[in-house]
DNA sequence: CTGTATCCATGGCGATACTG
DNA sequence: CAGTATCGCCATGGATACAG
């Protein structure tokens, strides 16, 4: 742990927050993650042995509590680290207000795919299984073509065919998807103007924007 | 500037933010520091070539202003900067609330000084010139002693005697007055346990909690 | 006053492989 | 599933001196 020397409430806090990566996997675990590999997914370019290091340190500084239960290990925030919500919201009204441009390295189909997961209202859905099939003509093949099956008992996210009839295919480069999810586009606009295209039931283009929503940083409003 | 591979707000934030020092220069420019070697006081343990490169790389990111006028440099935080204020100050709530204890190195007189200074009510000041004496008998003679010289219009600090008269002496473990000053501990209780004394006049006693007040971080609730 | 220049050691961190 | 182990580079940043 770096110091800084100082009293200063923003250096004590910045002592445990400034590290690299650190406060990416406390917003996974406020998103809700508990198991390690869970939390990997969300910081997938972080090695393991610094995912483990980092767990560490947080649970030194109070602000994670690792717990063993039947062999299996979690992670979950203490009260301390459950209040860095206001942190990682400032920042993130911050970043998608004032950090505009996503680089293409910025993109990334999986995280997309898992973030979007996250928040699919189930209720919404219509009762009975429903694929959505996404394909982003911008992205290699191999990261280009994902499915969606939801049920009424959850979602699934495969990046390849698990087999069952396709409701919709959702067509859009990656880019565009993603600044949809983050508020930056809005679904109307994309749609028409033919920025995503819907192949589909005409229920499903028009539900859409409902059943896959958006980020919450797309209710901060742009400067 | 690290990247994360990841488009999420948050991730683009702490690609700006998240290096050591950085966010302690921001709080120093939402001070209202701007000169270079204002800035410097704020963050003393930092090399100069680290606080020019920092502010470099915030004047990229479209965070800080730099401006050159007769020969005389000046930095300020431009709008996204001052938007910074609101992961600022969660940062210090947070850290107020969560990182109690204060290690010996934490402990600086020339920050604590100086930070005072910043937020001297001059209005409730006597008029005329008033002199107070700091001494805090657990550090080293050279750091242990300060002069806060305060008229109307302004305040000087110095850590040699100015030679005025000294209008009373504050005298206390500089632990004691930075907990004070921090809001861990409040003046009435400090003073009733003796943990600070006050030499000099009946009122000065008793005005020396309006005159010195606290840092903004005593205004947080603890848990 | 406002920085630059230079040097150097440390260790942070990425990559990869491997284990109970 | 939940991590360790190992390796090696290179960038970070601390220290100091110096300059326009």
């Amino acid at each position: 742990m770096s110091t800084y020397g100082q009293f200063c409430p923003v250096a004590k806090a910045m002592e445990v927050l400034d590290e690299r990566w650190t406060l990416l996997v406390v917003r996974e675990l406020l998103y809700g993650s508990t198991r390690f590999n869970e939390l990997r997914r969300g910081v997938p370019r972080m090695s393991p042995a610094l995912l483990s290091k980092r767990l560490r340190s947080l649970e030194r500084a109070g602000v994670v509590e690792r717990r063993e239960a039947g062999g299996r290990t979690s992670y979950t925030l203490t009260e301390s680290g459950r209040e860095l919500s206001g942190v990682v919201e400032a920042l993130g009204s911050w970043g998608v207000r004032w950090i505009g441009t996503l680089g293409r390295a910025d993109l990334d189909p999986h995280l997309l795919m898992w973030d979007i997961r996250r928040k699919i209202p189930l209720a919404a859905w219509p009762r009975g299984r429903t694929v959505l099939a996404f394909c982003f003509p911008d992205v290699e093949p191999r990261q280009g073509r994902w499915w969606m099956c939801v049920t009424g008992t959850g979602v699934d996210v495969c990046d390849d065919d698990p087999g069952f009839e396709v409701t919709a295919t959702v067509r859009a480069d990656l880019r565009v998807l993603t600044e949809i999810w983050r508020g930056d586009l809005s679904w109307e606009r994309a749609l028409a103007t033919g920025l995503v295209r819907v192949d589909g039931p005409t229920e499903v283009r028009r539900g859409l924007p409902r059943w896959l929503g958006q980020s919450e940083a797309a209710l901060v409003p742009r400067p």
